[in-house]
DNA sequence: GGGGGTAGTTGATGTTTGTCAAACAACTGC
DNA sequence: GCAGTTGTTTGACAAACATCAACTACCCCC
């Protein structure tokens, strides 16, 4: 593991506070492992055996019933995935594959929960993390409850727009398909809520995104910090 | 505040292993106050001044946005509810009501902050709950975006006869209109969903559910574990 | 034991969204 | 460069769901 990935993770909030030798202690139990694209890391309904740990790539957490599938998140550099899973000792509620060649540390879950045991900052922590994933949840659940799909659409894009630092011309970091199950909907009407929103001044060419005028499209989209807000 | 209602609280696994001093604080600065039906108890955005714990009657957590609403989750007695605004200060992201006269003991969030930050038990305690919390709001997304809508009310028929025993003749605890809200359905919707369930057995008389076969109506709704049982 | 209100149901209708099929574009691997 | 694959778009259609309106049942309260 090169010294900068170590690092990276150590600044993560849920790692930052604990004690150095337990830190250490953690990585060194560790697997750091490429994956090429399209591996299925774990699967729902597994025994949560590692926390997972995105340091290069990017990986989308999703869900399957009864022949249907959806996509819930999606996981970039550097951030952990089904912390709640580890910590509870319980099944994976969602699956994860990766989207890219990924780079990602595995932690035996057994020593996770060793080190909540035994270091109390890092249990603290974990409140911390698992509050806002909780939080994160919520919003995204409340999106889906309180907005027509062209809506999520237009939000989506106001977000990432923010995220990009306010630039009128973005590109969109994952496939259409997969995108367009994040949002709850079909490819098709992906699509079509694209062609919808020209008439707010996006342009869409391939994977770029143009946002005319952000006030505008604001204006249709009705932007809510208590959902869009990613710090709130 | 009776005994049994402090017991109550002190056996929710949230408070069951802190200190007895420190629990006992938490409750002298708490307030244990009954509420109507229909009272606002917490607005959404709101900064979150308190934890509130639900010791008799029930609450519905529910959002707004661009004049929607829709019911995220029922609170029942006896458990807690916005702990993760809580804890991490922030505002409220769902709005409460009481649904019948309740009683509710309220803790100001900086007591829990400060238990939080001094028993070490409390700390592990609180990443019990709200990786719990996280894991049903994940199995309620699941729902959301997996089923139809005729399927999810099947479900929680299922659901509803589980945690009632298994009996064939059950009664709704909630309203239909909430409950339709709460599966992201109209209560026309709703209504009409009923009616098609007729086709497996489930017979409607006001709040009083028929299941005729539970086996016949699983056939149907297809139960997951990994979104329907509330202890995986 | 009537009002008056609320909750729920039903039917007619319209909108939104999903499905299927086909065409097309973009990329991949030889 | 080309075949094959995959992802995206478009159109036609079907299903799911929402809306509107009218009606009914029930409860509560005077």
């Amino acid at each position: 593991m090169r010294p900068q990935d170590r690092d990276s993770v150590r600044a993560l909030s849920l790692f930052r506070d604990m004690d150095a030798a337990t830190f250490t202690h953690l990585i060194n139990a560790a697997y750091l492992q490429r994956f090429p694209a399209q591996v299925e890391l774990i699967k729902e309904g597994d025994p949560a055996d590692f926390l997972y740990i995105v340091v290069e790539g990017s990986v989308e957490l999703f869900a399957e019933s009864n022949g249907r599938e959806s996509v819930m998140a999606m996981v970039r550099p550097v951030s952990t995935f089904i912390l709640a899973a580890t910590i509870k000792d319980s099944p994976y509620l969602m699956s994860a594959r990766t989207l890219e060649a990924s780079q990602i540390l595995l932690i035996p879950s057994r020593n996770i929960r060793d080190a909540f045991a035994t270091d109390e900052k890092f249990a603290r922590a974990i409140v911390g993390e698992l509050a806002s994933c909780y939080r994160a949840v919520i919003k995204s659940s409340k999106n889906l409850k309180l907005r027509t799909s062209v809506e999520r659409v237009a939000n989506y894009l106001l977000r990432v727009q923010a995220r990009a630092g306010g630039a009128d011309v973005l590109e969109l970091q994952i496939g259409k398909r997969n995108l367009a199950s994040l949002l709850g909907m079909t490819p098709e009407n992906l699509s079509r809520a694209f062609s919808a929103l020209q008439a707010h001044g996006v342009t869409v060419d391939g994977k770029q995104i143009e946002i005319a005028d952000r006030e505008r499209l604001a204006r249709y989209a009705k932007p809510n910090p208590l959902i869009d807000d990613p710090s709130s």
